[in-house]
RNA sequence: CGCGGGGUGGAGCAGUCCGGUAGCUCGUUGGGCUCAUAACCCAAAGGUCGCAGGUUCGAAUCCUGCCCCCGCAA
């Protein structure tokens, strides 16, 4: 049987995951790349310099020709090109830029698109922040057709990943990025097989299962923020698990803002009696998201005994060499801060953070 | 020339406005105390104050130029 003539769309480091992937499928005459689409490189203000995408180079690594249209909307030059390759199939993940209904129909058998999460749960751009920020116990990848919608084609194949109650965005994301992979070549092997058109053999999302819940949008500046005076701790812990590193969860101390690179949700001693009622009174586990219940087995005993249990909210009950810890709007429920980063300042621990600041015990966090 | 923060022993910072002995909290090393310890006590080592030039009797500090790191905005 003859390769699959392919292009390959992608952007950030998850495509470029696929693509490695793919290029395993060309050593077997499985697929045969024309070319690999990526966004531009960007202009980096502070290096003075451009940057490519992980795709771009991991293309350029594998010998592979790269195009880097802005747009592909009325493109004509771009569409022609497409045209031009005899098609059998274009694989999408994460390209991030929207095909025009005129590229649908150019390969033979359709195209592939990887999004990282069960569909039709987390539709959208960010759905890895997302399902951590949900406090999601599992996620996933999913193989569909792409079609006109955004994140709506028919789905082909979906596998499911278990999300560590602990777990920060930089695992979830190469958890996801290696599943997708190694699902999305699985697709291609069986297009390779049957020579179907994709969009005609999934099963299609049912709309009415996607609510207001199951999208995603960009993050800015707002999702960001926190406040130990008025967040939820679990909120708290759950942005600083999604946007560790890349972006930032943060607060605003002494009129700076620190981002929370690293943390710990704890229970203290006096939240026990609470841990049954909590459990009843919310309809987490049928959601399957985390709540305290799933921290309350942390007991750090030492560090905290003896801490009075009506502390007011971003009190900072311990600042020394056994621990950071600050209270938050839920009695009997602590943040630890492990790993910070101030405005202008490099990522430090939490020792070189209280000693810099001269933390002190029963100071307010703000 | 997009806006802003920063560079001071190994770490995180103060000192800079207003020039005059290099300071704080830690870490490290040695010693002491202790059943013991990340606890406590004593001592020591360790710094071209980002680089270069200028002003001055004298510069971490004032002036000029440059390099590097970081946050925001793109």
């Amino acid at each position: 049987m003859s390769s699959l003539n392919a292009v390959f769309m992608g952007t950030p480091e998850i495509a470029s995951e696929s693509l490695f992937h793919i290029a395993e499928l060309e050593k077997l005459n499985i697929t045969s790349l024309k070319s690999v689409y990526t966004k531009p490189p960007v202009w980096n203000n502070k290096k003075k310099e451009f940057t490519v995408s992980p795709v771009d180079k991991t293309a350029s690594e594998l010998g592979i020709s790269v195009r880097t249209p802005k747009s592909l909307k009325n493109n004509t030059e771009e569409i022609n090109f497409l045209k031009s390759l005899d098609l059998d199939l274009i694989i999408v993940v994460a390209f991030g830029l929207i095909l025009p209904p005129e590229i649908l129909n150019i390969p033979k058998y359709g195209i592939l698109n990887l999004h990282p999460s069960l569909l039709p749960d987390l539709r959208g751009p960010s759905p890895i922040h997302y399902a951590i920020l949900k406090r999601m116990k599992f996620s996933g990848v999913s193989i569909m057709a792409l079609d006109e919608g955004v994140d709506t084609g028919p789905i082909i194949a979906q596998q499911k990943t278990a999300i560590d109650k602990d777990e920060y965005f930089p695992v979830l994301y190469k958890k996801l990025s290696l599943s997708g992979a190694f699902l999305l070549a699985e697709v291609i092997k069986t297009v390779f097989k049957l020579r179907l058109n994709v969009s005609q053999c999934g099963l299609p999302q049912d709309s009415a299962y996607s609510g207001s819940f199951s999208l995603t949008e960009l993050i800015g500046q707002d999702e960001l923020k926190t406040d130990f005076f008025s967040d939820d701790p679990l909120e708290i812990y759950a942005k600083t698990r999604a946007f560790t590193e890349a972006g930032g969860a943060f607060f605003v101390f002494r009129n700076k803002n620190v981002k929370i690179i690293e943390a710990r949700l704890i229970a203290g001693e006096n939240y026990g009696d609470k841990k049954t009622k909590e459990k009843s009174s919310d309809n987490a586990a049928e959601r399957q998201i985390f709540d305290y219940c799933d921290y309350a087995d942390y007991f750090p005993a030492a560090p905290l005994q003896g801490i009075m249990p009506d502390i007011p909210a971003g009190v900072i009950i311990k600042a020394d060499k056994s621990g950071l810890f600050v209270s938050t709007v839920k009695k009997g429920i602590y943040i630890q801060l492990l790993k910070l980063k101030p405005e202008g300042k490099n990522v430090m621990n939490h020792v070189d953070f209280i000693n810099g600041f001269r933390l002190k015990q029963g100071e307010e966090c703000r």
